[in-house]
DNA sequence: CCAATATAGTTTGATGTCGAACTAATGGAG
DNA sequence: CTCCATTAGTTCGACATCAAACTATATTGG
């Protein structure tokens, strides 16, 4: 652990980062509603809706289990359908319903008093300045998974 | 969602770089090691052993009902010995055995190869100056946790 | 056309993580 | 000393996540 230290420590401070940040989302979410659901929500919502399992999984760089997992809680709650795809046999639909909307909605006016808390004791630009180089880590990172 | 697009964006790549990470880290450690296993071990080396599993978990920023989760998984393996607290009826002593110390050695020597990768397809000094950077969101993050 | 390969989605089991609830012990105030 | 608040550790249930395995379907190459 010599040179390496710097990565390791650099990988530290993002699980950690990560753990924080989900659990305070979470906790000022409504209805026991979960970051993993709100971004499929948010992303049919600003990407595109009807997407297959799959692609959202794609998307998310998660595996299609887990994708599976978070759908079938998401279609339990009514907040998601989830149909065969007639243009692919194997294949499935995924569609936000009016539920999974306002519940989207919602979660972004709660976790609203967060962001500004944030914002009033950090430099925006200065975090905005740190996600392109992220993404390039985590490019690199989704790379590797294969 | 306007003006905070930044802190969002930020988060979202925060929690896939912590997963890819986690997943890849995980894929190289011998068997079946995690990096929550990891990190108490680690700990016990380069900080302090025989610390109480409260302890531990304040260091690692997770509940003490996670840590005793871990800890209980690393005692099944032989990895660390968990004893009552003379000095505290209510409390443990966690202690790292031998095979937890050959372990350690083991996982790192594992990972090694993955680190070299990465540095070589990134600039260490940037990584390494990320650091105090994220350290201070994860500072601000976990005084908002109580 | 057919066989081999790849892909989609699901299930299962293991792990980490949280919140809630609980029992037991400690520390501080009156 | 007694009582109350706090702390330590554990259990339980819910959720996300992965790997492995599986069935069904689509695609590709000969």
């Amino acid at each position: 652990m010599t040179n390496s230290d710097a990565f390791f420590s650099f990988f530290t401070e993002i699980g950690i980062l990560a753990q924080l940040s989900q659990t305070q989302f979470e906790r000022l979410m409504p209805d026991g509603m979960t970051v993993a659901q709100f971004t499929v929500l948010n992303h049919c919502v600003r990407v595109a809706d009807g997407r297959s399992p799959a692609t959202l999984a794609r998307a998310f760089q998660v595996t299609k289990a887990t994708m599976t997992s978070t759908l079938q809680r998401l279609e339990q709650k009514g907040l998601v359908t989830i149909h065969p795809d007639p243009a692919d046999g194997r294949s499935k639909i995924v569609r936000i319903t009016e539920a999974g909307r306002a519940m989207r909605e919602a979660s972004i006016a709660a976790t609203r008093p967060w962001f500004e808390h944030l914002r009033r004791r950090l430099d925006e630009s200065e975090v905005a300045a740190l996600i392109p180089r992220l993404a390039t880590l985590r490019s690199i990172l989704d790379a590797d998974r294969d």
